[in-house]
DNA sequence: TGCCCCCGCCAAGGTTGCGTGAAGACTGGA
DNA sequence: TCCAGTCTTCACGCAACCTTGGCGGGGGCA
């Protein structure tokens, strides 16, 4: 089911856009103001973002702004007839359409339906899976055996960049430029101390890797 | 969507473009200093890179060659006016384009679309099969019946030269300085080494070749 | 036919690269 | 200030790889 996040202070407006989107099978939440618009995207995370810019606490760009800043979730800006610069300016801080009040309904819900159907689906799949262990990208965890397998910092960016490239061959200049930065090229030691560790520590036989495999001379190869 | 990586230490310039590149569908990302630049280039694999000249902790074209070193993916550099010197040494060490800073919105929008328009060529075929054996270029990989084949660096780097070449003629002096670098292109005797040794791996029958064919006197062709 | 160049093959020696253990340097928190 | 965890550096044994040389065969050319 699609979410949808309502911004808007006007009450008669708020409550007919409750109800006739929840008739349509939305699910619908709302907000009076832009700081608890905000603080309520951030919570909920809704598909859609419809947002009145006429807002008594805070200018309607800067809550665009405000949301542009870490989501890319489709907004769709209401604003009265005749604010056009307004209209331009929610455009340029990241707006995807606008609707004029008054407006109908009719139009409002063909403009969502396109908004969500924009959306770019997934970002990433963070989780890759072996039969041995479990990396999860977005939280910086891995699990072996159902318990945590604590990582220290570079070991944990050394699993990163392979798990990023998993069954794909990673460089030994390429790890030590990602994880070390770069004027480490050279140091290729430090990828087998590492690389150690982490067989210790994922491997079940660390003498025999079966997932952190070294390709002799070229760089090591992460096979889940 | 077109994914864009700006590297720049100025925070304006970063909401700007942030913002602007955002209203127009392009998915971007930041960072603002060389070394985690190139970490986020590597990362993310964006399909535009916008690079400041002016970073705190590299020189900007230690970031472009460092960028080249493994990728071709388009950079626009970002300079203030009148550093001259500096935007030739960029476009020298691999940049597309520039931008003189302070920039039009408009006009860096027109040449980040010329940019991506150019940029189409890369995307080769990076799987090349025979009735024998698989060649995946970008995984380095070579299956031969369902099991991987262990190349040596050497015998991949000479297979990779021929398969990137697959049908055509590689002189014996090409494939020397790809894989030896100039100054062995009269060793023409590795190469028989080597090509015995991938026979060996890839043939059916490697007294009688039927995928890396010599060309006596010329070089040698890979016919999958 | 005989010579010669080019190619394929084998084997040995030297070099390089990898894994491992451990000791010192460093850093952040108590 | 001390302490624990972490990072850096080093030395050693071992295996794999690269280089080099030599030998034999086959095809072109006189």
């Amino acid at each position: 089911m699609t979410r949808v996040l309502v911004i808007d202070d006007e009450v008669p407006i708020l409550r007919a856009l409750k109800i006739n989107l929840a008739a349509r099978k939305y699910e619908v939440s709302t907000a009076a103001d832009g700081a608890s618009g905000l603080a309520a995207m951030a919570r909920e995370r809704p598909d859609v973002l419809i947002l009145d810019l006429g807002l008594p606490d805070m200018d309607g760009t800067d809550v665009i702004r405000g949301v542009r800043g870490w989501s890319s979730t489709p907004i769709i800006v209401l604003s009265a007839w005749g604010q056009e610069s307004q209209k331009v300016a929610a455009l340029d801080a990241g707006a995807d359409d606008y609707v004029t009040k008054p407006f109908g309904m009719d139009e409002l819900l063909a403009r969502l339906r396109a908004a969500v159907r924009r959306a770019v689906p997934a970002p990433d799949e963070p989780v890759i899976s072996t039969a041995e262990f479990t990396v999860d990208l977005a939280r910086k965890r891995v699990t072996r055996a159902g318990a945590d397998v604590r990582l220290t910092p570079t070991e944990w960016q050394l699993l990163e960049v392979l798990a990023r490239n998993a069954e794909r061959l990673v460089t030994q200049r390429q790890l030590l430029q990602e994880v070390w930065g770069p004027g480490y090229q050279n140091e290729a030691h430090y990828l087998r101390v590492y690389m150690a560790s982490l067989r210790r520590k994922l491997e079940p036989d660390p003498s025999a890797p079966r997932y952190l495999l070294t390709e002799p001379g070229m760089g090591y190869r992460f096979c889940p």
